[in-house]
DNA sequence: TATGAATGAGTCTTCATTCAT
DNA sequence: AATGAATGAAGACTCATTCAT
């Protein structure tokens, strides 16, 4: 039962295709809304073919995520590892990141919402986005140690600062609450979260 | 096509019984994978009954979102009240909001996924969530100020506070993060919500 | 997935023709060449209906195989039954027992030859055959004691005869071969299982 | 859309290998069970190469019943032909063909099973069985004959004989029916074989 | 009102066959 | 001659919705 594992280039090519093409329309109408056909056809191949690269449709998904996994912490890691973080300008670097942050998840919004209640379809799916978060909590921990700006309980402040941010991303990118002026959303967001790293150095 | 408005105490007693039952198993098991056989049963009608009070399927769900929301709304607003909200043990109180939000929560995780995903079949469910959450900021706020805890931008500070305070419920109902110290973070939460109001206050 | 089991006296008519026709559609052009749509539309039923009565297309044939044996044991069963059975004129009543046997197995050639390929798709199928023919020889072995023909090594030597006969049955039917003359045939048959029977009560 | 006759030795080779393992794979798993593709890593090949030999799958099929049954006459035709046939000990001498006929058609089970069904795919298959066994029956029948075992109605006599012997083979090959001696049935076989010569020798 | 049997459009998946290399 | 990736028609099965009773 094992799906053939293509090492010619234009197979690599094209199984990327499908997942690309795959899990963008899946992210964009929803998994069950989204026929192998619709795939096929986006990606520009015929059905059978991507029977012959994944198990089932559901695979096609799986695959989505890991590749939409790796590109945001890849992206994250990225942007913080070329921020100059130190404490003075804090403000600053922060809104720096913040910016990246909504450029890089404008795609993801959608995403976000399916794989969430893909749990249903397999409990695979939330376990990769489930590991990834903390494994992305870790990751950027360890930078902002290297970075001396260590904290006390960094993993759990790193682990809502992450929060705050998605959350402020996912405003941006969709809700356009009336009545909520986002750029003072924005200052507040980096306030707080500034405040939380500081109030942290303060203490030491 | 408008569908009966059921009169009768015992039709009315039967379509309730229809939106709960329905919609706790859409939450369990995924909308797509909850037929209208599967709802009829636990709900003990026949699957005919269920298109006399509704167009479609959707429509069960549609109405179990509106009173789903309602009852998170409503269930806030009491936690509020009953709090005795002044600025001297602030913490104290922002914990208890805690708990009992986490005590609410917990009964709806499935459906807080299920949800989110759920705004691809129709606009009308993410629009119901959205409204939502922007009338909980804005009563949320109304309250905060009858008790004269009034902050400067009020609205973005409670939008930014709830994101935190559903994040952190999430992470109780049923992330489970192995590293991460749930206590702490809570602690760190409180720690951050307090921080954010008091600042404001002081600022004055 | 217990599927239903039909009480109403319409339904219970719908789900028997069902296996009717579907059982001769089988036979008749191979299960793999009859589609659940053609057995759908020669029952005059939806398809849909098919999978309220059935777990899958495979149950039909199952089904059809078990009314099938069933039928063709009480016919045979009631042949000899109907026969006086004696010494006597042995040879008027095995030719007769063997034109009802013609008689009564025209449509189950194909039958025949299709259930014994059946055998890959499930091992049921075989062991239903298989139990049926042990059954038919135990049977037949019965009733020729209660009509005192008594035969040594009689299970096996009715397992032969009816074998003699089935194969004689299929050239009648089916095959036709030239150069071969079915009256002569017949004929041969008639005295080879006569002298198998008589031999035997001579013996004693 | 003739295709290839190849005449290369490495090509016949090749032919007579997917021919081979592919009706071996046909017989093992059903017809509709074996994909081409199976066919085509069993023998060693690419898919490709298979239409260029056949036209279609159906045609391995045929070839593969074309030897098989010649394979069959052979071995019979050489079996008949190695005993002394006389009328001396006739008993002795169906035992010895009974047996080289249950070894030689211990490999084929699956085969006969499967042929027999076959006939629903193409015509051809069923007349290629037919014609065979007439064809047997005649060779056998000179057989005899040049031995000076002449008998009244030959050819039917040799038909049924032949059938009572192959239902033989299939309970030993495979049946094995409970409550069923196959020492005791073989015996009886015997006997009434023998009968069904001497008897007709007698005659004259 | 209420039932649940019946419908059939629509989906995933397979596989014989073709074709670019 | 040979490969095996690619095609797409066809089939089993599901399920929201309807309708006879």
């Amino acid at each position: 039962m094992k799906k053939r594992t293509p090492t010619q280039k234009r197979s690599i090519e094209k199984k990327n295709k499908i997942i690309d093409k795959g899990f963008n329309l899946i992210c964009k109408q929803g998994y069950y809304n989204t026929t192998t056909n619709d795939i096929a056809k986006e990606a520009g191949v015929s059905v059978g073919i991507i029977y012959q690269y994944f198990n089932d449709k559901k695979d096609i998904l799986i695959e989505g995520v890991k590749n939409y996994i790796n590109n945001i912490q890849n992206q994250t890691i990225t942007i913080l590892n070329n921020e100059n973080l130190n404490k003075k300008n804090i403000n600053k670097t922060i809104e720096n990141i913040i910016d990246k942050f909504i450029e890089t998840h404008t795609i993801s919004k959608e995403a976000h919402e399916e794989l969430s209640a893909m749990s249903h379809i397999d409990k695979n799916i939330s376990k990769i986005y489930k590991d990834s978060e903390l494994e992305m909590t870790e990751k950027i921990t360890q930078i902002l140690k290297s970075n001396n700006i260590e904290i006390e309980n960094n993993k759990e402040k790193v682990h809502i600062i992450i929060g705050i941010i998605e959350n402020l991303c996912h405003e941006f990118i969709y809700h356009k609450h009336k009545n909520i002026d986002y750029k003072i959303m924005k200052k507040e967001v980096i306030k707080t979260i500034s405040s939380m790293i500081k109030e942290v150095n303060d203490e030491r």
